[in-house]
DNA sequence: GGCCTAAAAGCAAATTATTTGCTTTAGTGG
DNA sequence: CCACTAAAGCAAATAATTTGCTTTTAGGCC
């Protein structure tokens, strides 16, 4: 009933690291494989060599495993590039996070951290704290150059929530040209 | 492996009706009494009257079963209400949309339906087609009032995205002055 | 280093959910 | 009214999940 929650402080060289390791990477392998729904709990165990009720006790359930384990897929892995001006920033940015959000892994990831309820987790929101994070970068990066940035909850509602709407109940990936169209909108100077 | 789909054209008066409106009676009534982690399968074929595999072979899994329950009651039973103009009928509309959305029973809703992967059922995707039609609704009485309104795109990426990725990535519904506020730019002359 | 402790993992039995083959029933069309 | 088909019931087989108990492991302390 009362679903496990994932430890934040896992001492880095200790048996629960380990174990967390090679049953996320088991995951990942089974996923790129066969298709999500024949995944299952003892299927992972077995790949990653651990015994199920381990997974039971640390994750609860397949749902709050695959949700932790795309979180830390969705985690980027660098800032936002650097391009010279903060319009170009955000373009780049915006038609990379797109793509990325819009591909079969991606949505699939995005389902699955949906779906987990874990209210102690929070993962849809560490995945929104990513994004803020990285526009963050570039609305610093813009504040010292001296150019103009919206705030960054303000790219969030525009730019950012209609992207991952069509993503999420179109099932439509946003052109490039449609992207493009909400940064301009954003950083055009009427704003 | 391969899910159930749900037949699209069930005679009204048929058996098949009939399981389907008890089953969805039963899980409604079992989902507004306990935690959803605790309804099973097995449960609500109890409740219902019916034997389990009738609802696996139907439905597939628990998965498909709830967003099917969610799609429907996601369904709005009434048109927009008409307030005499469309800035107005707009806000109404948005307001209450918001509200629905953002409570317990709506969130767990959009989840379910988000979650179900179901590619011939497309949950997400009604969901979405109730939002455009209530929208049009609200647009086309504004033409025949002869007011401007902006394309229902519009109004989805400005107004309804973000209401939806606060409440699905940040787990904040937004306040009824964001809500208006959005309304606002939307209608605001300058556009 | 060796011992103690707590936390996490392994193991296996019990429980519960899911799948499946076959039978029965209800509705439809001749 | 009879035959046919689709869906439901039933029950046995399989698979997943939970649980109590034992074992291992890493860290702290002499």
């Amino acid at each position: 009933m009362a679903p496990m929650n994932i430890r934040e402080n896992i001492r880095p060289g200790g048996r629960s690291a380990r174990v967390q390791a090679s049953v996320h990477k088991a995951v990942r392998g089974l996923l790129s494989t066969m298709d999500r729904s024949d995944v299952t709990i003892p299927l992972i165990a077995t790949q990653a060599g651990v015994t199920p009720s381990t997974i039971y006790r640390r994750w609860g359930d397949l749902q709050e495993l695959l949700a932790d384990v795309a979180v830390e897929r969705l985690r980027p892995d660098a800032p936002p590039k650097d391009t010279g001006s903060a319009h170009t920033d955000l373009a780049q940015w915006a038609e990379q996070y797109a793509d990325e959000m819009a591909s079969g892994p991606g949505r699939a990831m995005i389902r699955d951290v949906l779906a987990s309820v874990g209210a102690d987790t929070r993962n849809a929101g560490k995945c929104c704290g990513y994004t803020r994070e990285q526009l963050q970068v570039i609305a610093d990066r813009a504040r010292e150059r001296g150019e103009a940035f919206p705030d960054v909850e303000t790219v969030i509602d525009t730019l950012v929530a209609p992207i991952m709407y069509r993503i999420l109940f179109d099932d439509v990936a946003p052109t490039s040209e449609k992207v493009l169209a909400l940064v301009e909108c954003l950083m055009s100077p009427q704003r």
